[in-house]
RNA sequence: GGUACUCUGGCAGAACGGUUAUGCGUGGGCCUGCAAAGCCUAUACAAGGGGGUUCGACUCCCUCGGGUACCUCCA
């Protein structure tokens, strides 16, 4: 599998041959998520997904930043502590991704349950001379790292003339970033320097070599993370180890919203949990996966009711596969083989979803069109079932279950009905479609038997 | 201002020098008791502007222009 690397920027091979280990810098937890957080997860539940469908295991990390101004100010505001604060959004976290069909990462360590790693790895820093301290906290030197820059493409003379005003005049260098800031009042720990709290870029150095070693194969996260954080990052975890950091550094595009970033202090933010309640998970990941995930996606209705419709035929795809029971063969062997083929080798190319997307769609069409032309056999259906479910695996889509006993009541109202419309009864026919539609199942009516399709309820769908 | 990315048909979006994908939308049709869903079929001579390189460019180079992101916290 190829990656585009920002670091090189270049295509990488993604290294299968043993277990591949993952660290994506998850949220930092103030606040309510949204699709634009949802947007990069998702991408990496795809990526994870993949490669275990391809069987290679996978060490998969992703933080809690719950040590943060952010989360300070705000137990400020409510009155109430830093740890209640981040306690709240890590539930919200799990409610909404759990929802979004997310598989849970492998480990989400938290900055505050690593306080001692963190230390120690400072301590080496001012050890090797690369961190130093001031009267506000402990500043890791830039100037120690010649190769600051080479991820986010800055030279450090640019960035030290183009630097905005700064008030810390502790720091020897406008750059130098805080690995520890001297702080009396609620989160705070002891430290051989002083009471305080760890800067934000330090826990992913500390907690990916304690969780995935030094030189991991990929390090993700949004687009807007390359500088400072991940520049930072790569700083501080190279000054330590003195080998390379990541191998492959995968970065997501962000979502925009009328073509600008959505983001709080625009106010233009769509929560995941909003956007759950009117739209379901399935469009959220469709409309997530449509575009390659290093672009740039906009958020729109009209995207999402796009989306809709696909998802539409894919529910109307696996109950026609679920119901088929004709003896033709249409040997559909071939084709499945070849579109299985072309949705991997999409995913091989640098996860291109937009692809792979368009060639499930083709599994979707084919099954479609032979169950319209009434050619769709029993043992074909099983075929291309399996191929279907794999890839609903891989993409997150998960079409909702039923109890037996609602399945028995559906097909009892629909023999119900075959006697009406038999006796040309048409409106108590209609009467019992409207009243299963009303339950979210529709009729399709084939030559001499109806099945039906249980649609996922979208509320969005209503308006 | 600097850096990076980006600019494809009504919309969304691929293809990384030679097949004008694909989806949505729209028109027509099939199926149906009527619908719905689904299917079939038609539909766009599209490549930000201007130059090059090449037998041939959406794809490479130059240039001009628009947009976005980052340069402070940010997925």
């Amino acid at each position: 599998m190829k990656i585009q690397d920002t670091l090189s920027n270049s295509e990488q091979k993604l290294d299968v041959s043993k277990k591949v280990r993952i660290y994506l810098c998850g949220v930092t937890v103030y606040d309510e998520s949204h699709i634009g957080h949802a947007r990069t997860i998702i991408v990496f539940d795809v990526l994870r997904k993949y490669l275990e469908r391809k069987g290679i295991e996978i060490e998969f990390i992703q933080n809690f930043t719950d040590v943060d101004d952010k989360i300070i100010n705000r137990a400020e505001i409510e009155n109430t502590t830093a740890e209640k604060i981040s306690i709240r959004y890590i539930e919200n976290y799990f409610k909404d991704f759990d929802g979004l069909n997310v598989k849970r990462a492998t480990n989400y360590p938290k900055a505050t349950e690593h306080i001692d790693d963190i230390i120690k790895f400072i301590e080496k820093l001012i050890e090797k001379q690369i961190a130093y301290t001031s009267k506000n906290g402990v500043y890791f030197s830039v100037s120690k790292f010649p190769e600051y820059g080479k991820l986010s493409k800055k030279n450090i003379e640019e960035l030290q003339s183009g630097a905005r005003i700064d008030i810390d005049e502790a720091k020897n260098d406008p750059l130098d970033f805080a690995l520890w800031k001297f702080s009396e009042k609620k989160p705070a720990w002891e430290s051989p320097w002083g009471k305080g709290r760890p800067g934000w870029h330090i826990e992913c150095s500390a907690m990916s070599l304690k969780y995935l070693g030094e030189n991991f194969d990929i390090h993700g996260g949004g687009r807007d993370l390359i500088f400072p954080h991940h520049e930072n990052e790569i700083a501080q975890s190279e000054s330590f180890t003195e080998s390379p950091f990541a191998k492959i550094w995968m970065h997501v595009g962000m979502v925009t919203i009328n073509g600008e970033k959505m983001s709080k202090s625009l106010g233009n933010i769509k929560s995941i949990k909003h956007v759950l309640e009117n739209w379901g998970p399935n469009i959220i990941r469709l409309f997530c996966l449509s575009g390659h995930y290093s672009k740039p996606i906009d958020y729109s209705e009209e995207l999402l009711k796009e989306n809709l419709t696909k998802w539409r035929q894919v529910e109307t795809c696996y109950y026609e596969l679920i119901h088929a029971d004709g003896e033709n063969r249409e040997e559909v062997n071939s084709v499945m083989e070849k579109i299985k083929i072309e949705f991997s080798n999409a995913l091989e190319d640098d996860l291109n979803t937009h692809l792979a997307l368009s060639s499930f769609f083709q599994l979707v069409k084919e099954a479609n069109r032979l169950a319209a032309e009434e050619k769709l056999g029993k043992e074909d259906a099983k075929i291309i079932k399996k191929e279907f479910e794999s890839m609903l695996q891989v993409l997150g889509l998960i079409i909702p279950k039923m109890t037996e006993n609602k399945k028995q009541e559906i097909t009892n109202l629909i023999t119900n009905r075959e006697i009406f419309r038999k006796e040309k009864q048409f409106n108590e026919a209609d009467k019992i479609r409207d009243k299963l539609n009303e339950m979210n199942v529709e009729l399709i009516d084939h030559k001499g038997r109806t099945i039906w399709m249980k649609k996922e309820n979208i509320k969005a769908e209503k308006f």
